[in-house]
Parts: structure tokens; sequence; C-alpha cells
DNA sequence: TGGCAATTTCCTGTTT
DNA sequence: GAAACAGGAAATTGCC
């Protein structure tokens, strides 16, 4: 079957990466004047027909989706909430979209690119924002982030996607108007085909280094009983086990709350992280099987015996993360969860004879499929 | 509603 | 000494 995809630039013909569960596009599209470039074809590992539209060349000023049309009224992504809100209305995640999205269009390089200094922001905190606190959030594209955020505010229009035959027409209403709609208007995504266009973006501009992430750009982490530091900079160490259990609190951040931020809140599975077709080797898989990635993040040392080895391990956390709705994941994480997936059969033991690189190596299982074809 | 799968998070200790 | 590996423990969500 065929797909088509924004990735026109990114990849030739004959080695692209589609996999079935990674082409989610944007619900709602803004309304541009530029042509579209011809779509590009894309081999699918399932057996259902979709076809998107190709998103238009990008230039600086002009960096708003276009229009697309998805398979599915079940999608939910997160990812791409942000396109059908009013900017103020954004929750701290959409705001951390947004910024990934633009940074994706810009093609910026992700070493030197702070987004995560957004992190906990509000849309209603953003817009408080002046250029210099753009600037000093992500010196080098502060401005440009800036110009772009207000360029949103300014002029973006809405218009209803196909397959929202359920949703209360939005078209052509200017974003200034559509907030009072869009606490109606609810989207819906299918979790399963989050990312594609968006995390193919993301990922593309990471280039040859792994993410250069600065945690003096953050503030400070509450963690009740599980802080390593104190106030004077003192290391401390925490009980061994884990802490008992405390009571859940609602959604903090996710709802656009300002509440506070607390690992101890935010362990474990997230809403929405379906594991249903969403599975870590699933996901290995596919990305040694797109040519965006692989050899780039990800290499295989041996096809024929599955094994494979992490180029850039932080980078491939980083898009793993994104998957999963979970920007705190890192190579540490994504590691444990594959040794986890070991046990259970999807990946195996990498031979320890001097064939391969004793690092970042891993090897598929025998519960493991699909990752032999092209 | 309970059990289970599949993580996620945090940790300590070991190996490279 | 740093990075990666290994695995225990506790937690979560989704699915059956």
């Amino acid at each position: 079957m065929v797909h088509t995809s924004p990735v026109h630039s990114l990849c030739d013909d004959s080695s692209i990466f589609c996999d079935n569960i990674d082409l989610g596009f944007y619900d709602m599209d803004y309304q541009s004047s530029k042509p579209a470039l011809q779509p590009m074809k894309f081999e699918s590992l399932d057996d259902e027909s979709m076809s998107y539209e190709c998103l238009q060349p990008m230039n600086n000023d002009q960096i708003l989706p276009q229009k697309k049309s998805l398979p599915s009224t079940e999608m939910q992504s997160n990812l791409l909430s942000w396109i059908t809100k009013h900017p103020k209305n954004w929750t701290s995640s959409e705001v951390l979209d947004w910024v990934y999205y633009v940074a994706g269009k810009l093609e910026v390089d992700f070493c030197r690119f702070r987004g995560e200094a957004f992190q906990n922001m509000t849309g209603a905190k953003l817009c408080q924002l002046s250029s210099v606190d753009f600037e000093r959030l992500v010196p080098e594209y502060g401005m440009k982030l800036f110009d772009l955020f207000h360029e949103l505010l300014r002029g973006a229009n809405f218009s209803k996607p196909d397959f929202f035959n359920e949703a209360p027409m939005l078209s052509g209403l200017p974003m200034q108007q559509m907030e009072t709609n869009e606490t109606k208007y609810e989207p819906k995504f299918d979790g399963t085909m989050l990312s594609s266009f968006e995390q193919q973006m993301r990922t593309y501009t990471i280039g040859d280094r792994e993410y250069d992430f600065d945690p003096n750009m953050f503030p400070e982490v509450q963690d009740e009983g599980y802080n390593t530091t104190t106030g004077s900079g003192k290391v401390t160490r925490r009980p061994p086990g884990r802490p008992p259990k405390k009571p859940r609190q609602s959604v903090s951040s996710e709802d656009g709350s300002d509440g506070e931020y607390s690992p101890t809140q935010n362990r474990g599975r997230r809403p929405g992280q379906s594991a249903k077709g969403n599975h870590l080797w699933e996901f290995i898989r596919d990305i040694l099987k797109n040519s965006m990635y692989c050899p780039r993040l990800i290499k295989w040392e041996d096809r024929k015996d599955g094994v494979f080895r992490f180029v850039q391990s932080e980078a491939v956390a980083a898009m793993w993360g994104r998957k999963k709705n979970n920007p705190g994941m890192t190579y540490e994480k994504l590691s444990r969860a594959m040794r986890f997936s070991r046990s259970a059969g999807y990946f195996a033991e990498v031979p320890k004879d001097g064939k391969y690189p004793k690092k970042l190596c891993f090897k598929f299982g025998p519960k493991a499929f699909g990752w032999m074809e092209d």
C-alpha cells in the first residue's frame, strides 16, 4: 500500500521508512497561499490504504501546518493538539509540542536548540513573554520563535479536516475567534499514529551529535524524599528501595494548571500510552527500517542475526519519549525497558564473542518479528 | 474488579 | 572517572 508523506526532501523513495503506526498528521489546517509539493509515496507495512497531502515547502516566514487528511477518526495524539487551540489555552505540553514543531520546521541543530527551556510553561505564560524572554530561554533561536509565535497569534486560520464529521465547523475562523469554540472542539487522534512527520522533523535535525541537555536551563524539580542534592548543594543519598506510594494528585501541568512537577507523581505509563501496536521492540524495529534514522541514530551490526547498535542513544530515547508522550525519557530508561523486553523474549543477549561491540548493542529476540524484511 | 503485560522511574552495584 | 550495563523494587496504565 502507499502513503504520501511530508518528508519529501529528507529521504529517497527507495529506502523510505513508513511504518503503520508512525504516520499521524495534523487534525487541523492553517491556510497558506503557497503551492504544495508533489507527495512522495511510501510503502507501508499495514494493509490499510492511506494517503496524505504533502507539506508545502518551508520557509522561515511560513511555519504553519498545511492541510492533511487523516485515515482515522481516533487520532488522539496530544502532540498536535496545540493546532486546535488558541495559544493562550495551550497546556505546557502543547507549548513544548509547538516549540519542537517549529524547531523541526526550521531544521535547527538540536544540539544547540534549547526547547526544553519552555518546559512547564503554559500557553498563557508564553503569550506574556517578550522577545527578550524568548531570547533568554533559547539564545540562538529565541527571536525566531518569538516572531513565529506572534505571527501565529496574528493571522492563522483554522479549517475543519475532512475526517471530523462530528466536529463543529471551524473553517476560516481566525484564531483569535477560536478560543470560544475550542472547548467544544475535541479532535480525535489515534494515539498509535502519533509522531510521524512531527517526530521525523524533530529528529531529522538532531545531526551527528547527541542531545545537548543543559539541566541548568530548567527549574529545580520538586522531589519530596528523592532529592539527591540539598539546597546547599550537598549530596544526600535516598534510602534504598522504593518509597511508599503517595496519594495521586490530579494531573498538574499537563492540564494547563500551574501545578508543580513532581517525579513521584509522574511514574509509570501515562494516559494515552497504550502499548497496543506501540511496543518498544516495534519502535526499534521500525526506526531500523527507516533510512532517516538508520544508520545515523541506530544501525545494524548484523542484520541477519538481528544485532543492532545505538549510534545516538539519547536521540533515540528522545524519539521514544516523544512517541510515548514522555519528554523525560532517557537512554538509561529506554535501555532498562529493553532489558525487560529481553527477558520477555523481544530482545536477546548479544553474543559476547567479540564479534560485536560490547556497548549499546542489542539483538532481536525470538518474539520479535518483521525486522528481517525490508 | 483483579490480574497481567509492558513499561517507567529510581536506585545500587558492576563492568568497560 | 565516566559511561554503559545489569537488575531489583515499586509504581502506573491499558487490556482482558
